[in-house]
Order: structure tokens, then sequence, then C-alpha cells
DNA sequence: GCGACAG
DNA sequence: ATCTTGTCGC
């Protein structure tokens, strides 16, 4: 990827191949969480893809990959930096996930193509994104409640939901990236927290590439 | 025009 | 994302 407005341009390409306003096609069995981690002094980064299975939240198979950062971080473009990695890393699975949940954004995007969009759409797998910090939209108060959620608006459009995880902790931001819809991204998003504010699936793959980028750094 | 801005 | 100690709680 040379610069920004290229980058720009394969989003709005890509984009025409996604699909969010259906549910998953079929019951997801094995799920798997992916996340990149950054090294401070090197543009060295580890990526991740830890799947679960879906009703134990087992861990399945452990995968991770090493490689150069060879994009900026650009709010929006967020893709370009992480799926390089990533790709690398779910290329050693030996077992095909039904559903990968992506650290950040689906189509709650500027251009409704965030990374959980893109890995999707590049990958043939249905896609969900869980953030932890506000990129886009607004949205009302959540309920205190564990399961408690409001609607993400950006514009005239239902982008995600806002969903309370975990009682009287911070709700996270949930969108579908590609294959599955808002309902049941957020759905199974509540499936994957039982007892913390992120999904064991975020939770293994975020500690997996740290631990593989340390393994190489120090 | 000026900020804000996933990880 | 990453830099960072102790500390409160289960």
């Amino acid at each position: 990827m040379r610069d920004e407005a290229e980058a720009v341009a394969v989003q709005l390409r890509l984009r025409e191949r996604v699909v969010t306003d259906a549910p998953l096609g079929r019951a997801p069995r094995l799920v798997a969480g992916v996340d990149v981690a950054y090294a401070e002094g090197s543009d060295l980064v580890a990526g991740a893809v830890v799947v679960l299975e879906l009703d134990t939240l087992a861990v399945v198979e452990t995968v991770t990959a090493i490689g150069v950062a060879g994009f900026p971080y650009v709010p929006g473009l967020l893709a370009f930096r992480e799926i390089p990695v990533l790709e690398e890393a779910l290329s050693k699975l030996t077992v095909t996930p039904d559903l990968l949940v992506c650290d950040g954004y689906g189509i709650a995007h500027p251009r409704r193509f965030g990374l959980a969009s893109h890995l999707g759409v590049v990958t043939g797998i249905a896609a969900f994104g869980v953030g932890k910090t506000a990129f886009i939209g607004t949205h009302g108060q959540v309920g205190a409640d564990r399961g408690s959620w409001a609607p993400l608006v950006d514009g005239d459009e239902i982008v995600g939901r806002v969903l309370r995880t975990q009682k009287n902790v911070k709700p996270v931001f949930v969108s579908p990236g590609h294959l599955i819809d808002v309902e049941g991204s957020a759905e199974i998003t509540l499936r994957l927290s039982p007892k913390y504010r992120l999904p064991e699936t975020t939770r293994h793959a975020d500690s997996a590439c740290r631990a593989a980028l340390k393994a190489v750094t120090g």
C-alpha cells in the first residue's frame, strides 16, 4: 500500500462486497479472536489468532506471526496496518473458524468499512468488531445491567450497538463487519463475555500477540 | 475553519 | 498501540 489515497480507493472497492444486513448463515461453533501488538522502538508487529469453541469457550488453537508495520496508524485506515500480519497468522491455522472477532470496528466507520469488514471480505469469513473506545456515531444512555444496550447511530443509520457486558462496567462498541448483522454480533459478544468486559476471544488474542512480540523483542 | 479520531 | 506502581477486590 503506497499512500492514504490509494488505501481509501481500495476500501471503497472492497466495500462493494460487504454484507451486514443478514443474520449469520449457520450457528457458529468455532469463533476466533484476532489482535495485533506493536513494539515501541522498532516497527515490528505481532499478530495472533486464537480459536475458541463458542459453547465452552475452550481454546482450540493459537497461532501467531511476526511482521513489520507497513502502514502508519491513521484513523479510518487501521486495517492496512493490521491485516498483513493477521493474514500471515491466519494462514497457519489448521482449523477454519466460523467467525472472526476483531479489536476495533466493522461498519461503524467513516466509510462503513472498518477492520472487521475488511478482514471479513478478504478472508470470506463472517466477522464483527468490538471496540473499547468511541470512534464514530452517537448513542443514548446504556442501562447499568449486563446485557443493556443502546443503538450506535451515525447519520440515519444504525451501525452498531453500545453494549454493557458486565454490570456497572464501561460498555463496549459492537459493530458487524461482514456476513453478520448488528443483532447477531451483539448476541455473540455477550456470550463471549461471561465474566469480563471484553470477549474471551480478544482477551486470549491480546495476550497471545503480546507474548509473541515480547519473544522477539524483549 | 477547527477539533476529533478504532489500534 | 505503548510508557508505568501500587492498590483494591475476589
